[in-house]
DNA sequence: GTATGTTTTAAACGTACGTTTAATAATAAA
DNA sequence: TTTATTATTAAACGTACGTTTAAAACATAC
């Protein structure tokens, strides 16, 4: 067969790890012995492990991209011409994201735990893989913003993008953790499909801000201007 | 002397590194040659690689709640009983956490960096460390964001407030890159205060958010309710 | 049924890690 | 100066890592 069962085992137990542990603290070992597959066979399959880490994300990013694309073309065949909202081009992306077949129930989280990680572990080979990948769509979705917040100048709009992308990058990259504390202090269960529908009215309102806040003197006066 | 030379070198080696690369990623021996000290220096003063990382965090944090704490005071003392404002609390955060004084310039861009990689890298021992040493001015804080939105159910509250530490960590964590990203594509100089200037109102826009979602049917008629 | 290419296996490779040791050097107290 | 403490050093410890090897098992085609 074209892609042996041995392939997809490794994908799962690595995805799943490193979901859990990050990519540095997963051993070879670990995902093979949770595949239960030879050690040697993530190497012979892969090449190395940056090449599998690589292969984890684009098994996922590949179908989310085209899912997205599609999303994006539908929104902007409704809208006719006009530019899409703030709302409509973020509950796109939620929803690519919430509605993408998911493997298993922990499909959305651990696709987002990933992603968080992507962003925030500083893998040179991994960020690289990515930009070179997937720039498209990123572009794409950046344009859709640009066009939605014309109020903003330039540098607003830069900021308070890496604000939002921080937002979603460090809640989803920890989902997991939070949805627990959460259940242990007010008895609430959550859902990854919940926190993002929760992130997008904050994230909108965010980007709409109009407060200008007053500098404190220690910031005008000091000399970094 | 009581602390020699040498655990401060080994500080600041340890610091500038793991914001950089992270704590795994992090080898004792890279510590001790840029410290310019012996490998078994760290043992010897510190005990162990996670105590390392404690005392790390511990001479940031240490008198970063005090002056927080102080901050608290203040701004409580000015309001006179009345619940300080969403604004003015965010604010009185980021204000201590600019005005802390910094061994260099770097110093706050690193201290966000290493807040956050306490967030995000899933190191128990440091979470633990950091709940137990310095659960009280956040537990204060937290008071106070609570009284500051008394419209937010419990609920949307954790999420919001993970949404803003979210957005902070990331964007200050990364602010170095960020800045030089928004200086080649625009041109225009930026400052860590600045930056975190305006993130306070996009943070508390956030926050007083209105926007009820529409779920999409794929959600709500989700098993995970 | 033999030959050919592919996959799996057990074992080992070399390297790097955190930690420990035991000897030496430096400092302070008597 | 001698003695007791503290700090530094070079070397080694045992473990775990990613990767490679070479033989075995399996599959497919002739």
């Amino acid at each position: 067969m074209a892609h042996s069962d041995t392939v997809d085992r490794i994908l799962d137990a690595a995805e799943e790890l490193f979901a859990e542990r990050g990519f540095s603290e997963t051993s070879l070992r670990m995902i093979t012995s949770k595949a239960k597959v030879n050690l040697a066979a993530v190497n012979y399959h892969f090449g190395s492990k940056n090449a599998l880490i690589h292969a984890v994300f684009a098994r996922f990013l590949t179908p989310f991209s085209a899912t997205l694309e599609r999303a994006f073309d539908d929104l902007e065949g409704r809208c006719g011409g006009a530019p899409p909202t703030l709302n409509q081009t973020l509950l796109a992306l939620t929803e690519s994201a919430v509605r993408m077949p998911q493997r298993n129930e922990r499909g959305i989280s651990i696709f987002m735990r990933l992603l968080g990680l992507a962003y925030t572990q500083s893998q040179g080979h991994l960020r690289r893989f990515l930009e070179e990948e997937y720039s498209q769509p990123f572009g794409r979705f950046m344009g859709l913003l640009k066009e939605a917040t014309p109020q903003l100048s330039a540098v607003d709009r830069y900021w308070r993008i890496q604000f939002m992308l921080g937002a979603t990058a460090f809640t989803m990259s920890s989902s997991d953790a939070l949805q627990g504390i959460l259940y242990n202090k007010l008895g609430v269960e959550s859902s990854v499909e919940e926190i993002a529908l929760r992130l997008v009215p904050f994230l909108a309102a965010g980007m709409r801000a109009e407060d200008q806040m007053v500098m404190p003197a220690s910031v005008v006066t000091s000399p970094a201007g």
